[in-house]
DNA sequence: ATGAGTGCAAACCGTTTGCAATCGG
DNA sequence: CCGATTGCAAACGGTTTGCACTCAT
């Protein structure tokens, strides 16, 4: 995990781009979550390793970090845009509607359905967003919609 | 076209909601599209059809409208939550890059694939959201980047 | 040393809420 | 007629921008 973390970093060097705090604490954070994270609780994580980390910042460093693939925004069913480490090649999230809990899906086998879509709509497909929804096993253990009580609306 | 407006104002009104001017035109305006679209752009499109058309209003109409079932939120890359209009069963969207096109796929050939995801994972999945990009046959004929070039900051 | 990167405060949306006037059934 | 619905203006929260200071290289 240290080595991951070095090359997450390494890549940034490699585009050009600064290794500082911030940047780092962005990194520790995002590689330490199990699930999606929004900006905000990216800073309020992040803080535990750069202690004025911004939230301005934040929002820079990600959007550097999409740029240069380290990390993929993935859509949260309420507030939109969440952010995950991206893992190399194409994958697929499976996220939990109760604790947001993620999966990845490494094989993507969408292939043949893709190039049917494509036959189709005469559309040359230049990509594909999935995502599933359910229950983690956790969750399906527990009875009560505890945590999920606050999302119900919507 | 006529009957199927019937339907959906029908549809409303079984729900309980009553059937105004806005609401009205904001119907037509979504059967009209051929792609998702903004609240901001409904309220644009549905002034043709009421001219005092609030953008307030398309908020709370495009709630209800979700709540009963007749609209579909979907989620374009940028900015999020476009709205289209439900059609009935489960369907995916081929979106066009350039001109932002929908077509809608209608046959959904991922049941094995979700299935294995369930093994593999233990997920429980309860639903699942696909979105294609690409380019659409007409984009693909025009070379210079055309239409697109009005929406393509925001 | 020097430009990339940072934090702060303020601007800037898109969205939601409060309220009096209006419209539909 | 009466309550649901509307539009306006104001509040709100998340995101972006301007700017002077700091840090990595």
């Amino acid at each position: 995990m240290a080595a991951d973390f070095d090359a997450l970093a390494d890549h940034l060097r490699e585009h050009g781009h600064k290794l500082t705090q911030p940047r780092r604490a962005i990194l520790k954070t995002l590689a330490a979550a199990s699930k999606p994270l929004s900006p905000a609780e990216i800073q309020a994580r992040g803080q535990v390793f750069c202690a004025d980390l911004g939230l301005v910042t934040v929002y820079r460093t990600l959007e550097i970090m999409a740029d240069v693939g380290l990390v993929r925004p993935v859509h949260v069913m309420d507030g939109c845009h969440g952010y995950v480490l991206a893992t190399p090649g194409h994958t697929h999230h499976v996220v939990c509607e109760r604790c947001n809990a993620v999966v990845e899906i490494v094989g993507c086998e969408l292939g043949g359905f893709l190039e049917r879509v494509a036959q189709r709509t005469g559309y040359a497909i230049t990509g594909h967003w999935l995502e599933i929804s359910g229950i983690c096993a956790d969750c399906q253990h527990e009875d009560g919609p505890r945590s999920a009580s606050e999302r119900t609306r919507q």
